[in-house]
DNA sequence: TAAAAATACTCCATAGGTATTTTAT
DNA sequence: ATAAAATACCTATGGAGTATTTTTA
């Protein structure tokens, strides 16, 4: 018998999909077929029940669980008392969010960081290929769960590199209909800017834009932080966003907020 | 890090020697010698101490052993619960206690029988070549344990397939003069059977001398009824013998006397 | 120096991969 | 018909072996 079945075994009780298990645990989905199968056979008895929308627990699997889920917990306290870390924490969000929270993560080697759209994002937590994801937006899915949320302040942004007069300047937005920014932007500016707004494709692109043009956007104040290239422009304002970190509903691994550099 | 590490790293702990190691749990020196490297690469410190006498436990070994207990305790939980029996009984005795108490468990693949000189015995207790030995003496051995000790009577033995007149018949006895039926039947033979006493090799020797010849011995009573060529010969003699069962004073495998057939 | 552990090497079983088939609703 | 698990087949890592060297008291 093997440990690593064991913790094969626990995460499919979870996820009752062997695909979800091997995209989790970076398998694939045949070699977990195979070693639950070996974990049946060393153990005389079958542990799940197999149909076409997964695999669920049996009666002699939920005999089995206990024991697993034992194991589980003596190796985890093993790893915590000799300090190992070897899983990574495979974290998504999006552009704004990976650039303003997330920099400090990418050379770290217990962190994987996946930049996506909120779309993709939902995707990819589905199908356990990365275990939290950091959107803009409430997302409604029966299988996520809401860790916890981070309010933002958006300001005036403008490039520090652009000297020119801004008074008339136009107001750069995301054309994703959905960035809470643009919509904060559209709510905040009055009609006869509503003429000079621009539409942008990637917040790498706006900064740009920003840098060479007479252009200003509504973003959140970390990025002046994090973008010594960028400050804040004109008088503060009273607009907010939020940040929504989720994980799948029977994710075990703890999110533990201070990673973020808030 | 594999559960089967930690087996081989609990053993070591007892055992303190990789080649005691192997022996018991059948393996070669330099793999339990790999494994254990391997364990302490994956906790990133080092589990003994080495030395030209073995290997004892480190202070971390020591902060590990009780994870690994645990883990092992689960296992044999499992084990327990899903009725595994995978490790052999690896039983030492002498011939005539093979012959009279184990014939049952060489069909039973769950044990191991070693049919040995005592000396022998000893000597593959001592490197873990087996499990538990039953001899016919006392043996003092600080590296061994007496688990317990059985009393059997004695009887005058005579084969059943022998007609003849056994008023003059001889009296053969072990040459081994450790043996304690030899003792025993010296002790009670009067003078004029002296001179007749027979020595042989082997019970099994004893046993056709028996049939062939005016010959009978004094044996354990268990060993007419699972001979059932050999009977009781005369009348009860008030003889006694006892048995004695040892593991190592570190063995963890408990020596359950019903499966003897006493 | 002697007894034990560690190393160098070899072999092969099997974990893990790709592609496909089978199964269950 | 479709979504998922199981299977066939392939590759390669590393577990387990033999023989030898190194280490330690």
């Amino acid at each position: 018998m093997e440990l690593n079945d064991i913790i094969i075994f626990n995460e499919l009780v979870n996820l009752e999909s062997t695909i979800k298990v091997a995209n989790k645990l970076s398998y694939v989905q045949s070699n977990i077929s195979k070693r639950i199968s070996k974990l049946e056979k060393e153990l005389g008895t079958s542990l799940f029940e197999r149909t076409n929308r997964g695999m669920i627990l049996s009666s002699d699997g939920k005999r089995f669980l206990p024991y697993a889920k034992q194991m589980i917990q003596n190796y985890n306290d093993i790893k915590n008392e000799f300090l190992l870390f070897d899983e990574k924490y495979r974290i998504g969000a999006t552009q704004s969010i990976s650039k303003n929270y997330l920099q400090e993560l990418y050379t770290d080697e217990n962190y994987e960081i996946y930049t996506r759209s909120t779309t993709e994002l939902v995707g990819l937590l589905h199908t356990c290929q990365i275990d939290f994801i950091i959107v803009n937006q409430e997302i409604n899915d029966l299988d996520f769960k809401l860790l916890f949320t981070i309010e933002e302040k958006l300001i005036w942004v403008k490039s520090n590199l652009n000297d020119n007069n801004l008074k008339d300047c136009k107001v750069a937005i995301s054309r994703d209909k959905t960035c809470p920014y643009r919509q904060r932007t559209l709510e905040l500016i009055n009609r006869e800017q509503e003429g000079k707004v621009i539409e942008v494709d990637s917040l790498d692109i706006l900064i740009d834009l920003m840098e060479k043009k007479n252009i200003i956007s509504i973003l959140p104040e970390k990025l002046i932080t994090v973008n010594n290239k960028l400050t804040n422009y004109n008088s503060n304002i009273k607009a907010y966003s939020k940040l929504y970190i989720y994980s799948l509903k029977n994710n075990d691994k703890i999110f533990n907020n201070s990673i973020l550099s808030i």
